[in-house]
DNA sequence: ATGGTGGCGCGGCCA
């Protein structure tokens, strides 16, 4: 099974990059993130048309979240049970006896700001909810836009970042609470190229200069996480004329 | 240069 993540910026923009995506690497299963189109103007034809699923949950300019699936789709939740949130950055669903949890976790803004203290609520809401997943599933993948970046290996400038959004210890070891329910980060599971990221700021040539982050990525629970047997990043779409500011990760299990 | 770039949607917010 060929599973990948992708913050696309907006699906309306981005839905040439996607297709064209989807048409070379073959993936069963696709998260977006930040579609930002309700569900009424979510287009969903132009993936059935190629033999795709689709579940999404999605709101006015914001946020919205969305699954592309070969195969049917099942249990599809929308909400964190610890939350009362308008925002929709929850899309989990059975898909082939593997639950997929797709996220677009909340930026935080800048620490100690009322948008860091929602993401921090918001993560341990989504803990608690997966927890909850890990006592019916033994099979789950997490994976999106975490808007964290794991450890300094993941920012290309630890020092300038240090203690800055994204990178704040309350938010790693958030993320280390996640991990401790029983996942992997697959990307972490294999030798991978030094500085390889999946977001760059559009501002500065954050691109060429490579000055990136490793913010998106796919956990695995420790069941799955022994099958897998890739787990990358593709660049490839972020050279593209009117990219996305993140680049797909892609994770193969066998 | 008190920013920069991009999306949404038409002024300012969000990332």
């Amino acid at each position: 099974m060929r599973i990948a993540t992708w913050n696309v910026n907006s699906l309306r923009v981005r839905l040439p990059h996607v297709l064209d995506w989807l048409g070379t690497h073959d993936a069963d299963i696709l998260a977006l993130q930040e579609t930002k189109v309700i569900d009424a103007d979510f287009p969903e034809e132009a993936f059935t048309e190629l033999g795709y699923h689709v579940s999404f949950s999605g709101q006015k300019t914001y946020n919205g979240v969305a699954l592309i699936s070969r195969s049917p789709i099942h249990e599809v939740i929308t909400e964190a049970h610890a939350l009362d949130d308008p925002q929709r950055r929850i899309l989990g669903a059975l898909i082939d006896e593997v639950y997929v949890l797709n996220l677009y976790v909340p930026n935080g803004s800048a620490v100690g700001s009322d948008k860091y203290d929602y993401k921090l609520t918001w993560l341990s809401a989504i803990t608690q909810t997966v927890a909850e997943l890990t006592k019916k599933h033994n099979k789950i993948i997490i994976l999106g836009d975490f808007n964290i970046a794991p450890e300094d290996d993941d920012v290309h400038d630890p020092k300038a970042w240090e203690g800055s959004v994204l990178v704040s210890d309350a938010e790693r070891d958030a993320l280390q609470n996640l991990l401790a329910l029983g996942f992997k980060d697959c990307f972490r599971l294999f030798p991978q190229e030094e500085k390889t990221y999946s977001w760059w700021d559009y501002r500065g040539g954050g691109f060429r200069r490579n000055h990136g982050l490793r913010i998106d990525l796919i956990l695995a629970s420790e069941a799955l996480a022994q099958s897998c047997s890739i787990c990358a990043v593709d660049k490839e779409p972020r050279k593209l004329e009117r990219p996305s500011d993140h680049a797909p990760v892609v994770a193969v299990f066998e």
